[in-house]
DNA sequence: GACTTTTGAGACATTGTGTATCATTTCTCG
DNA sequence: CGAGAAATGATACACAATGTCTCAAAAGTC
């Protein structure tokens, strides 16, 4: 008679750990759809069946890796996200460190609903934070939403061109181009 | 004997546009990767093999819908280029009376590397015309990427919220949020 | 109205999905 | 260390979707 089944046996998370390193290897290589589970699972190095052991389907392997890295910014951006310039910065330095999942969570906008659900969490955030301007031309949603997208897009940028200007660079950047004139034009000063 | 092929036979014209219709409609109601060609073509009212008679395959007919689509961006916005808030005011203007396939070209980004071309067109166009201040902390390939693609970003915010502002509202709400900073910030006053 | 071309319907080979089975390997825990 | 439990690999299978092909019928052109 054996106890309650336990969660660290090695083998399940060697393969649960070659599964999502593949994953992320061949979405970059030629593309998530593309991909197939033999593609995966030959990448992994572990047999086809035993793929649907761990995850019912592909999709469900990219959610699994990606809430992963959400989870991971989620935490970062937590603590500090009364210094919007730090916070920035801060940003570009944990998508430096982990580029080749945030590529992939990029890469398959489509495929998950996540990053939308990140971007009204977000957008939500910002609006509890801030003070809106009533006279303002620029409805609070939209400045959210705005600088909240656009920071995305610049880090989608700068993935793609290999990084060419360091984090702080990237902060400074975002906080002149996007986070001043969104405060400045949307919302009261604090 | 005939004469060389005629291109305007009616039965070829109404089951391309039957297609391209029922694409757009399922895409916004199910989403793209959700289709199968069975679904397009019973929904056109046509049978399944006459499809592959006009497109080889499933991406094949939606490129013939976003070339189309954006032509017509391409076509619009050409000849007032110098003229920025006309210009956007024009585009959102533009969105309005197409928006479903508008919506079909935003949400199947993945699949197409169209806009990823337009971006990297216009970008090319901005700053052939817009002078980069040496000065500047931005480099001017961001400014003008952010440009575009900030732009393209409002118009999906607008179109998921059901146009809730005017067209004119919109291009003024880009100019400020958008334009004005960047163009401030990256180029030389003209 | 004769001739041409497109269409619809069905059969077919192929590829990928997800399930099931069973012998073998690998781990955990006493 | 060794016994029992659990995960794995390999294979076979049913199913769904793709893309090709054929032929009779329908709809176009001139």
């Amino acid at each position: 008679m054996s106890a309650i089944p336990i969660l660290t046996d090695k083998r399940i998370n060697n393969t649960r750990r070659a599964l999502t390193n593949a994953l992320i290897a061949l979405t970059l290589e030629k593309g998530y759809d593309a991909l197939t589970v033999r593609d995966i699972s030959e990448r992994a190095g572990i047999g086809y069946a035993t793929f649907f052991r761990h995850f019912s389907d592909k999709d469900s392997l990219l959610t699994e890796v990606l809430e992963g890295t959400l989870g991971e910014f989620l935490e970062l951006i937590q603590p500090v996200l009364n210094d919007p310039e730090r916070t920035v910065t801060l940003v570009f330095e944990h998508v430096k460190q982990n580029s080749d999942p945030v590529r992939v969570l990029l890469r398959t906008r489509n495929v998950s609903p996540l990053l939308p659900r990140i971007f009204a969490f977000s957008s939500q955030a910002m609006l509890e934070t801030l003070k809106p301007n009533p006279k303002s031309l620029i409805p609070p949603e939209i400045a959210a939403h705005h600088m909240i997208v656009s920071i995305l897009e610049l880090i989608e940028w700068w993935l793609e061109h290999e990084m060419p200007y360091p984090p702080e660079h990237m902060g400074k950047i975002v906080n002149a181009l996007i986070m001043q004139p969104a405060r400045k034009l949307a919302f009261l000063e604090r």
